[in-house]
DNA sequence: TTGAGTTTGTCGGCTAAAAGACTATTTCCG
DNA sequence: CGGAAATAGTCTTTTAGCCGACAAACTCAA
């Protein structure tokens, strides 16, 4: 029998293999929380220096760069990690918004987290690993932008979205779309006027359709 | 009495708190090599899933891409990693070239460093921050190259090099000058010309001047 | 159901900077 | 030294896509 806290944590990659003690052991110094659409978690003040997992549901990162515009930086979705993953402080001008219906994640301090990894070289491993990755797919998205022009950078962002995703019998990928045409311009770098009319000339092509609820995509275009 | 090794690994801020039976350890899955300016690192085939740190000298890190195009992505200097970072195999379109007169580096196999941080977590704690430091750095170079104009983002290249070099009287910074227009271009993601046209018109102003071998910039300026 | 707020659609002007073409200068090496 | 290769300088042309302005469509709460 375990507590489902146990569950959620032995389901991310990052613990799969720690032993019930092990997880009793990180259970201690982890924090659960589940909150609602549009809630803001802040990585200031109470949450500086904090590590998050995401249990369910997707959420925005969002800068404000020094001008005061609004930045969205990436999409997460469940088991994603966010917060410090560096183990260092700061992180003042971010935060996350929450886009579905409702987001359950856990936390721990850096810290803390740091004490349990000197213990657990197996978790430190992984764990270093795991930073390697996001540091290559930062690499990959700011090349992308870099190098490709808007179309390119907007089909390349569905194509990562859709990749999650189950194909229809009809040969088109559904995704639920929770973000508006002045995010997905923030995400691929361009403006709002821009991604509108290239998702209608997408349209026209036949390449996608869309509402403001879902976006459905040729998988074979991708 | 400690060998001229030893020495190198403890002047790494990623080692200097390694007793020197550590050292001993690490000494035994590490590498020197010293080479000439122009000479080119690959880390495919042998040097696939090692990671270099750089003792003496500089040099860049340049990327082929899909259409043959040489990026260059860094520049870098003494005390600084770099190889398969994420302790994960391929790169095999990328490479370093050493840019000063000599350089000197040493290296291991990812996979021997992921046993020695299993019985030394303050390694592994140290080298994920390590890798955190970077992630931050390559965030803030491409916002820069995402939200400022080529003018600025040339500016804050300039900076960026002064930052380690002493200030003359005069109230100039002197940077020894490795590197082309077309380098400085693909570091701020720009083209040879306007590289040219920029310098040129910043020596108008008097915020620098430069030959082949130099570049002196207007500390003020920056 | 209504009207305020938010998100989308469309257009044309505008500009930074890329791209191309050619010349001038410096470097390198036999 | 001399001549080829590499690098730098200066034009002009072209263009992707930003930006403002405004209208249409949708959303939601009172």
């Amino acid at each position: 029998m375990y507590s489902s806290q146990y569950w959620y944590l032995q389901n991310h990659s990052l613990f799969k293999h720690l032993n019930s003690n092990d997880l009793n052991e990180i259970c201690l110094i982890a924090a659960y929380k589940t909150v609602r659409k549009g809630d803001i978690i802040f990585f200031s003040e109470e949450n500086n220096g904090r590590v998050f997992t995401l249990k369910k549901g997707s959420l925005k990162i969002v800068r404000i760069d020094v001008e005061g515009n609004e930045i969205v930086k990436d999409i997460l979705k469940v088991g994603d990690l966010f917060g410090s993953l560096d183990l260092l402080e700061s992180n003042e001008d971010e935060y996350a918004i929450v886009l579905s219906d409702t987001a359950t994640f856990c936390s721990f301090k850096a810290a803390d987290f740091e004490k349990f990894i000197e213990n657990k070289p197996e978790v430190a491993v992984k764990y270093t690993k795991w930073i390697g990755f996001w540091f290559k797919r930062l690499e990959n998205r700011y090349s992308n932008i870099m190098f490709k022009d808007v179309k390119t950078r907007l089909l390349n962002f569905l194509k990562d979205i859709a990749k999650d995703h189950q194909t229809d019998p009809d040969g088109y990928v559904s995704l639920p779309n929770y973000l508006t045409h002045q995010d997905i311009a923030s995400l691929i770098c361009s403006t709002r006027q821009t991604v509108t009319s290239l998702l209608n000339s997408l349209k026209s092509e036949g390449i996608i359709t869309y509402s403001r609820k879902e976006i459905k995509v040729k998988i074979s275009v991708l």
